[in-house]
DNA sequence: ATTAAATTCGTCTTTGTCGAATAAATAATA
DNA sequence: TATTATTTATTCGACAAAGACGAATTTAAT
């Protein structure tokens, strides 16, 4: 990619970011990815797709404050922008158009 | 991805060689993709991922005879294999459950 | 020989992936 | 009540896999 389309894994965690809506930080999205993508992947694997994420403009970021539980550090909470949502909308229209072009012959035998 | 998943220009390939159906070959791929997907792409890396995608098992392919045409030279055809089905249809079932889950307000500003 | 249609090679950039380091809270305890 | 765990989080550094090209090669017809 030349900077421009959304890589597979930043596909997805841009959607499971949507998906988490208020509450999406590092640990949430990673066990959301396992849960909903039946796939492991690490915390920091997550971390580096977050940031280049946000380098690229799709998503936005704040610190929320710490809560009163033992290892209760602030979070910094991500937010889908409206750029990140055009991408995840091209992305989208984009396969199903091809998908929607597929011969049945295509895939049956 | 360590292998298993598949990559983004890797879906969009698999998806252009089901659409092209009896008549998938390198240069066919590459002005599909760029019509379809409205993105410029050079028939080193259309062949490239074809490869790639055979690797995996998720491409089969077979020589054309050549034809009688100026460079005629015989094609190398791909038709998707089973595995690359069930790839694709993974990675559109994990896909479409995601943007179902996502609320209404995500996405309203 | 030349030209045209195809595929293959070699190389480099961007994404994907992880382990280990660091930070900031609460809890334990001497 | 310092100070040393423990826990929840994020950041850093390194490497592997996938994406992307230009140039080289192959094979057919002029």
């Amino acid at each position: 990619m030349k900077g421009t389309n959304l890589g597979e894994l930043e596909e997805i965690v841009l959607l499971v970011v949507a998906n988490l809506y208020d509450n999406a930080y590092g640990i949430l999205i990673k066990t959301e990815i396992e849960e909903k993508c039946k796939r492991s992947i690490t915390i920091s694997t997550v971390h580096n797709v977050l940031q280049r994420l946000s380098e690229k403009g799709y998503l936005e970021s704040r610190y929320s404050d710490p809560t009163p539980e033992r290892g209760g550090k602030r979070k910094l909470l991500f937010r889908v922008t409206a750029s990140g949502q055009e991408a995840l909308s091209i992305s989208k229209e984009m396969r199903d158009a091809l998908w929607s072009g597929i011969p049945k012959l295509a895939f049956d035998k």
